[in-house]
DNA sequence: AACCGAAGCAACCGCCCACGA
DNA sequence: ATCGTGGGCGGTTGCTTCGGT
């Protein structure tokens, strides 16, 4: 309400790092009178400081119950689970960390706990796995450093998707998980077969992926295709190596892909219907013999594993189909969709299987 | 060992808001 | 309704530490 700011004007107010002798004449007037009006105190102290100042000072680094030293990985754990509930609210976290200021707790984020989520695929803002452009962003090169042996060593014939888990990145396979999840719910085959159509899906899983997100698109449901090609690198993408369709020889190598990713953690085919996204049975329906839409799958699941989610990755009390007779229809329906044969046959094909080994 | 850039860290600044007088 | 004050928070700054050459 038009109020200056609290040192603005103050002139020969000091500024910067305290010394120990500000510190004790701080320290000394505060425990004896404690600090009344921040205000009027610099000037009662002789301290030739601002009240704000003497308040951080105090408050962050001089108040006798501070807590030094790095956090714990409880105090850690604790953080990360209070900033998904309350969000940049540091002041209500620091009051469940006895001895620690919100500032410490906001620096400790930035820059530790901030990029430790990153690097597990965790947004830190929504605190759930990534699924939005910066996780395509790293794709291309993902699946490039992935292609480069494979089509090297297979004479340019097979993916091997078990090397691709065990050459890849884990921080970057787990994006690519979320984002193979995400297309098994979403990724469609147009009803109209175009050379644009595979896009199109594309965009609408987007659209449906970022619907937890608001605001990372832009906000809203409203998507700049433009804009989202230039930040998906697409005609980077478009450069990787075509896929065959050969396939991994093992369902387990399959499975294993997905290990450890847990419904809760992401978006499940549940929650994009949900969601009015696109609809998580339309791979299945639409492209691969099973019959079983995915949405059920994932139910089942759920009932079998008493209620915890398996992610759609573990359930053994649903057998899929051959994975390559999928292949075989997937690959038609691919050529429909796609002209170019390019890599987002990988991801049709593997958002097909893992939506067949549910 | 010396240098240098990157990363980490503590602390401050500026703006804003809630609340009470 | 207005003003003064304390407090919250995002962003920034400058120093220190670390790691590579």
């Amino acid at each position: 309400m038009g109020r200056s700011p609290c040192c603005d004007g103050e002139a020969g107010v000091k500024k910067g790092p305290w010394t120990p002798e500000e510190d004790k004449l701080l320290v000394d007037y505060i425990q004896e009178k404690g600090h009344g009006s921040w205000r009027r105190l610099p000037k009662l102290a002789g301290l030739n400081r601002c009240g704000k100042s003497c308040r951080l000072r105090w408050t962050n680094y001089l108040r006798p119950d501070i807590k030094r030293g790095r956090l714990t990985e409880d105090e850690e754990k604790l953080i990360i689970h209070l900033h998904s509930i309350l969000g940049n609210k540091w002041s209500s976290i620091a009051t469940k960390l006895p001895g620690r200021t919100d500032n410490e707790i906001k620096n400790y984020w930035n820059t530790h706990l901030r990029k430790k989520l990153l690097g597990m695929g965790i947004d830190p803002v929504t605190h759930r796995p990534r699924t939005d452009l910066s996780l395509l962003a790293g794709l291309p090169a993902l699946l490039a450093a992935t292609a480069g042996n494979n089509f090297a060593s297979a004479g340019g014939a097979a993916w091997d998707m078990n090397a691709l888990r065990l050459q890849a990145d884990a921080a970057k396979f787990q994006l690519l998980q979320g984002l193979v999840r995400a297309l098994a719910t979403a990724a469609a085959p147009a009803p109209a077969p175009s050379a644009s159509a595979g896009m199109d899906n594309f965009m609408a899983l987007l659209a449906a992926s970022n619907g937890n997100n608001a605001g990372h698109l832009g906000g809203g449901g409203g998507l700049d295709q433009s804009m989202l090609l230039q930040q998906c690198q697409w005609d980077g993408m478009l450069n990787l190596p075509p896929l065959t369709s050969s396939a991994p020889t093992s369902s387990l190598q399959i499975s294993g892909l997905f290990d450890g990713f847990g419904a809760g953690d992401g978006l499940s085919s549940t929650e994009l219907v949900d969601q009015g996204g696109a609809s998580g049975s339309n791979v299945t329906d639409a492209v691969a013999p099973p019959p079983r839409p995915m949405v059920a799958t994932d139910q089942e699941c759920n009932n079998n594993n008493n209620g915890r989610a398996s992610g759609g990755m573990s359930c053994e009390e649903t057998p899929a189909s051959s994975p390559f007779d999928g292949l075989d229809s997937l690959n038609l329906m691919v050529d429909d969709i796609n002209t170019d044969g390019s890599w987002k046959d990988l991801l049709e094909q593997m958002s097909w299987l893992n939506s067949n080994e549910l």
